[in-house]
DNA sequence: TACTTTTGTTAACGGTGTTAATAAAATTAT
DNA sequence: ATAATTTTATTAACACCGTTAACAAAAGTA
């Protein structure tokens, strides 16, 4: 009996419906605002027929979360194809990897979790900036010092923060509570290398 | 008079008072569930009396994070003032950095807007896993070409892509919209660096 | 004491996720 | 075809949320 068929077939067309409203609300407006009540109006549906395909709010988001981690795996792997030096596949793929995070912004932020706070007024705390100071101080006294007076200090500086920064934050959403100290050579190695690339001279 | 100062000294207190409860609430439960309300309960007060000391919720936060970046700063000037070579002051930096993060773990997630998704299920999710194995087969593969091929893989992917995620989430809150080529020259630093690190000899 | 300003309250508006009770439709069994 | 059953959808509510208008109470000033 094809009856069965069909009402899987619809029960899927209904799911997808319910995704792709969904997928417009995050698009338009962000997936802090994404509600319940708006994807309801846009499926013209009342709200709890959607607690029948998903078990709450933040199920549909994870639907997005792992068609995001697929998108950026299918980018990556698409871009390794192109290259058979290791070390070229690396770098094409950490360039695959930054366009695909602007590019698809909406899944970036929900894949990591950036809640993205005041955006615009991040950079008008003062605090910030003394903060800020006091690295850029620092890199620059290690740029003079090195080899290479003439680096860019402020693109080092950039370097160092996103490093640091990246390290911590890809460890706070792998792990609650502060990570054991062997994670500290993740660190350790991260930042000797940032030292060496502003020391090394041309060998 | 001494009327008007005791007025501005109790005001001054009501304030603190404020933030006081606000912060009890975000240790306690996250950032996310702070609400006025609760805070108005901790402080045996009614609800709109808190919008005569702030304009909003987002204010309040605001002060939490104005508070982070100082304390950060603060530890990072005073690590930096333990060390003369500036090699060294951004190694103490880096981990002092990493201490305060993970030892002060709200005002982190507030400074960098960090959502912290379900953070528990975010390693279930397969398609992560795929994308996981792309880099980690790169990486083993540009390490088995090295000099150095007994290289921790784990080690390095790990901080391949702190290094990624570090650069596009920093670039994410600092500006909306996708930033000018330029920005790519950071990325172009950060890696090359990185695969250095991997293919060096002990010059 | 009367007036004015500050401070605090109640009650509401519009929004959120979620769910119990119930009605309607569709399917199955008689 | 009718009755019983299962599936599907709706209404209405619960318990929250940030924010604000209208109003009462207290404190300070004249």
């Amino acid at each position: 009996m094809g009856i069965a068929e069909r009402k899987i077939r619809q029960k899927e067309e209904f799911r997808a419906s319910i995704l792709e409203a969904a997928w417009q609300q995050v698009i338009s407006d962000g997936w802090q605002s994404l509600s319940i009540r708006k994807i309801a109006d846009a499926i013209e549906y009342s709200i709890p027929v959607i607690y029948n395909h998903f078990e709450n709010k933040e199920a549909i988001l994870l639907e997005f979360t792992k068609e995001g981690f697929q998108k950026l795996a299918d980018t990556l792997q698409l871009v390794k194809d192109q290259y058979t030096v290791p070390a070229e596949q690396l770098e094409a793929m950490a360039h695959a990897y930054w366009d695909f995070a602007f590019d698809h912004k909406e899944y970036y932020q929900l894949m990591f979790g950036l809640g993205i706070p005041a955006c615009d007024r991040v950079n008008e705390i003062e605090e910030l900036k003394y903060a800020t100071s006091i690295m850029i101080s620092t890199i620059k006294a290690a740029i003079e010092e090195s080899n290479h007076p003439e680096t860019d200090y402020f693109l080092k500086y950039h370097t160092y923060l996103s490093i640091l920064h990246g390290l911590v934050s890809i460890q706070m959403i792998q792990k609650e509570g502060k990570p054991d100290a062997s994670k500290k050579m993740i660190l350790q190695d991260a930042v000797s290398g940032f030292i060496i690339s502003i020391n090394r001279s041309n060998c």
